[in-house]
DNA sequence: ATTATTCTGGAACGTGCGCTACAGAATAAT
DNA sequence: ATTATTCTGTAGCGCACGTTCCAGAATAAT
C-alpha cells in the first residue's frame, strides 16, 4: 500500500556504526552519516528519527554484534579460564590489526557523549558491566573447577580485568604497539595461573 | 607603551582547563570558554591565538599542574614502592571525590580530539608515557632496594600499571563507585608485595 | 599633552550544523 | 486506472559555531 524502502536499514546502520566508531558522536555530522549510509537526509530522519536515536541504535548494534557476539562465541568454545584468556587475546589482536586504531565504540563513547547524556551514560555503563559479568561468571566457574588459584576473588579480579580491557582500548586508540598491550594484559593473566 | 591586559592569563587558562576537562574539546564552544575565563572573544584570540592553540596550552598546563606535579610531589615524599601505591591511591581518591566525574583530561582527550589531530595525539601519548616512565623508574628503584619481588619485570609491570590507571580513569568518568576502582587497582598493587 | 601601541566589548561575518518542508516517485490495495 | 500511503531528493530553515573587525579605552614613552 506504500512505497518500499530502497535501502537495507541494518546495513545502513552498520555504516553509521563505522562512522561513529571512527570519528565519535559530535564529529560525525548528519551529512557525513547519510553519505556513509548511502541515503539522503529525508530517508535518514524517516528511518531513524534523529541523530541521537541513530546513535542509540548504533550503540545497541555494536554491543550485539561486537561485544555480545564475542562473549557468546568465546564462551561456547572455551573452558572458563581459557575464555578469559581468549577474550583478552582477541581484543589485543583486533586492536593491533585495526589500521584506524578505532578502539572500542563503547569505551570511546563512555568518555564522550555518555558524560553529557544521562540515558546514554547508563546504557554504556550497562554494556561495559556485561564485560565485567563475563569475567566474573568465568572466574567463578574456573574456581569451581579448580582451574585458577583458590585465593582469587572473582568480584575483585573481574573488575581488575575490566579495567585492564579499558586500559588496552585507550592505549590502542593512541596507537600503542602490540608489545605494550601485551604487557598491560600479561600480569592480569598471570593471576589466573596456578602456583607451580 | 600600551594598554595592559585586564585579566591574568594563567588564571584564565585554568578556567579553560576546567571547561575542556568537564565538557571535552568539541563541546566547549569559544563562547563557553570565554565566559568561563571571564574575557571577551577579542581578548581570547588576542591572548591565545585560536581554540586549538588554547587547547594545546590547556593540555600542557594540565600536564604540568596535575600530572607532573603529582609525580614530583609523590616521588619527593615516598620511597619507590610507596610512591607507586600513593599514585594509585591519590587517583582513586580524586576520582571518587569529584562530583562531576571528569576523569583525567589527558585520557579524555586521548579518545577524542587526539584521534583527529596528529600533533595533539603525539602530545597526549607523550604525556601518558610519562606516567609509565614514573612507574618504571620507581619499579626499578624498588627492585634495586629489594622492596618488590625479584621476578617482576619493570618494563612489563609499568605498562600494566599505566593500563590500570587508564581503566580507573575511564570507569571513574562513568561514575563507578570506590569499591570498583579499588578492585581494579588491588591486584596490580598485590604484585608489588613480597611473598610472605 | 601628545603619541604609539595594545587591549577590550560588541557587532557581525561566513560556514556548517541538525533538522524540516515539499513535490514527486514508487508501491499495494481497490 | 485510481487511490492512499510511504519513501526519496533537494532546497532551505534557523541557529550556533569559530573567527574577524572596528571603534574606543587604557597605558608608557616622549
Amino acid at each position: 500500500m506504500a512505497r518500499l524502502k530502497a535501502f537495507d536499514e541494518d546495513q545502513a546502520l552498520d555504516s553509521a556504526v563505522d562512522c561513529f566508531w571512527a570519528r565519535g558522536y559530535e564529529a560525525s555530522s548528519v551529512r557525513d552519516l547519510a553519505e556513509a549510509m548511502g541515503i539522503g537526509s529525508a530517508s535518514f530522519y524517516n528511518a531513524y528519527g534523529d541523530k541521537r536515536e541513530l546513535f542509540r541504535r548504533s550503540l545497541e548494534r555494536y554491543a550485539n554484534r561486537s561485544m555480545r557476539e564475542r562473549i557468546a562465541r568465546i564462551e561456547a568454545r572455551h573452558a572458563p579460564k581459557q575464555a578469559i584468556e581468549a577474550f583478552l587475546a582477541e581484543i589485543i589482536e583486533r586492536s593491533v590489526k585495526d589500521p584506524d586504531c578505532k578502539g572500542c565504540l563503547l569505551v570511546n563513547s563512555a568518555l564522550d557523549v555518555a558524560t553529557r547524556d544521562a540515558e546514554l551514560g547508563r546504557l554504556v555503563a550497562g554494556y561495559l558491566d556485561e564485560i565485567r559479568a563475563f569475567f566474573r561468571r568465568n572466574l567463578e566457574a574456573a574456581a569451581r573447577q579448580a582451574q585458577v588459584p583458590a585465593d582469587i576473588d572473582p568480584a575483585t579480579i573481574s573488575a581488575h580485568l575490566l579495567g585492564v580491557v579499558l586500559g588496552i582500548r585507550v592505549l590502542a586508540r593512541t596507537g600503542a604497539k602490540r608489545r605494550v598491550l601485551d604487557s598491560v594484559a600479561q600480569p592480569a593473566l598471570a593471576l589466573l595461573e596456578m602456583a607451580p
